[in-house]
DNA sequence: CCGGATGTTCACCT
DNA sequence: GAGGTGAACATCCG
């Protein structure tokens, strides 16, 4: 997915949409919809009302709808959740707002268009090929730790900490959404590639200054790549495959799996 | 044809 | 209970 970087540009394409009014829903792939969310449901649910805001929450989007009329006790509508999966992407009036993905656009079908809310003037759309996007109705927010753009370094020693033991392998941790939301496979490997961190390290085994420099490269690496553009745009990302090595100092990085995730990192700086 | 892919979840071990 | 592993999901791409 669509990690929190993308999930960002979605967030800010979907700005787009604020104060446009729903006036039709249709889901070519029932799929997406969380049971026990239906077609009619999501139609029932969000027809004649308007988003009033696009928030984010690690890599889920929350769009909030207001109420069905402008009456001043009217109860506000639900929240639309949307989460990416693997593959999924935001496209507002046929705009994306990502240049490269997996899967990315200039190759658009649709036939991987899998949910459509129509707006006055345009559309907002869920594009799938892969088919792990889900949608549902006011998600449960509670079941994510803090937003990983903005956790603080007493949050992060929080998700960090151990119950037993040294606790996993750091990256199996910081992509443990229940803890931190919003970092996947790719922030997480350029994350410690510049902390200069082992992925295997024990989740609980960091020193003060380790963690604070983990949180200081945690909160640059997001923002630089918010500017650059993506996950994917990251200094490590290049070398990132079979003979790559290390940007930094020109080891062969090595490639483990890591919490069931593909990770390459510099076993000669990353400690 | 085969392996792998920015993710989540569940079954099954230890 | 915590944590690890592997598989499943579904489809496309190199």
């Amino acid at each position: 997915m669509p990690e929190l970087l993308e999930v960002e540009f979605y967030r800010q394409l979907a700005l787009g949409v604020l104060g446009r009014t729903v006036t039709g829903v249709s889901v070519p792939d029932k799929k997406v919809l969380v049971p026990p969310l239906t077609v009619t449901g999501l139609r029932r649910a969000l027809v004649g009302r308007q988003f009033t805001s696009a928030r984010r929450h690690g890599k889920l989007l929350l769009l909030e709808s207001g109420p069905l009329a402008d009456w001043g006790d009217a109860p506000a509508g639900p929240i639309l959740g949307i989460r990416f999966g693997m593959t999924g992407e935001l496209v507002v009036d046929d705009r994306s707002a990502v240049d490269r993905l997996l899967y990315s656009p200039g190759r658009y079908g649709p036939q991987w268009v899998r949910c459509r809310i129509e707006l006055s003037g345009g559309r907002l759309e869920l594009h799938d090929p892969r088919r792990f996007g889900r949608i549902a109705l006011d998600p449960d927010e509670s079941v994510l730790g803090p937003d990983a753009a903005t956790v603080s370094p007493a949050e992060l020693r929080g998700a960090l900490a151990a119950r037993t033991g040294g606790g996993p392998p750091l990256k199996a941790r910081l992509q443990d959404q229940a803890r931190l939301a919003g970092l996947g496979n790719l922030l997480c490997d350029e994350i410690l590639w510049r902390a200069g961190l082992s992925p295997w390290r024990p989740s609980g085994s960091l020193t003060g200054p380790e963690l604070r420099r983990l949180h200081r490269h945690l909160r640059a690496t997001v923002s630089d790549l918010l500017v650059r553009g993506g996950s994917h745009l990251g200094d490590l990302m290049p070398e990132r495959g079979a003979g790559g090595h290390c940007p930094r100092d020109g080891t062969a990085l090595v490639r483990s799996t890591v919490g069931g995730r593909t990770t390459w990192w510099c076993p000669s700086h990353q400690v």
